[in-house]
DNA sequence: CTGAATCCGCGGAGATACTG
DNA sequence: CAGTATCTCCGCGGATTCAG
């Protein structure tokens, strides 16, 4: 968990800020303004981040059918590692999108949830939902399949 | 460009598709029936896909305030090499999102702009927009900065 | 100016084995 | 079961150079 390096600021959120003093023009589209960057940029691309990569959203939507435990969430998703699963739930936790209980039985039983704010991201996986299936249909189309 | 492997079919929208016949639960969440996965979550990867990346945001952003010459984007987005603004244009035309203009002048002039098609992410990227500045809030508060 | 070609290093992710 | 540790490998993307 870095704390500083060069004008960027890195936290384990995967959330980028600017330093306001000197980032000026270096980390931003030279057309926006510092303040639009943050304003404009910087958002879009933290919603991407939560969702984009392999296996993230398998994961979500996993959890959105009810609570699962480590191994079964794993049984669920072919080809997912423990290692994987491990580190994005890791992250899931981190943003807050998912929670994480621990039973003290024996062994072990961990059980994962969504939580009622990683819920809050149903629109906006409906709404890539709909573009991409438009998209989808388009491109098939141009391609004759 | 490749034509297939094994049970997918990788075409060069980055689009995946499903070999009906055999893929079952290999590449799919096994909740989900082989058409539910085609149906809920391979859109929203295709979507996904268009959007992420390191440059594809700040290229199509530049690309909304007018058509554009090749050096004048990489002149707005720092960091930005050709290689990768001429590859990252190429999928956006594949995707039919940006158009290209070749002008007969000498030296050469391509213009590139986005197409009415690739207009209509706009309200896609405003979700995203919308999700990711809530979210960007909450962390904040929280790690109190 | 608009790219294409080449080289290369680093980090992300897979495979495998191991622990509490 | 729920993870961690270690090793390895590959490919993305940066830097640089060249071509039309």
């Amino acid at each position: 968990m870095k704390k500083k390096a060069d004008t960027v600021v890195y936290l384990y959120h995967n959330i980028t800020f600017m330093e306001t003093s000197e980032h000026d023009k270096r980390k931003c589209p030279s057309h926006l303004s510092t303040s639009e960057c943050t304003k404009q940029l910087l958002p879009v691309k933290d919603a991407l981040d939560i969702l984009s990569g392999k296996w993230k959203l398998q994961i979500i939507l996993s959890l959105t059918f009810g609570k699962k435990r480590f191994k079964q969430i794993q049984r669920e998703i072919p080809g997912l590692t423990p290692k994987m699963l491990s580190k994005e739930l890791k992250e899931l936790e981190v943003n807050e999108l998912a929670s994480r209980h621990v039973y003290d039985t024996s062994p072990v039983t961990v059980e994962y949830e969504l939580t009622s704010y990683g819920k809050t991201l149903r629109p906006l996986i409906g709404e890539l939902h709909k573009w991409g299936s438009k998209h989808r249909k388009r491109i098939i189309a141009k391609s004759g399949r």
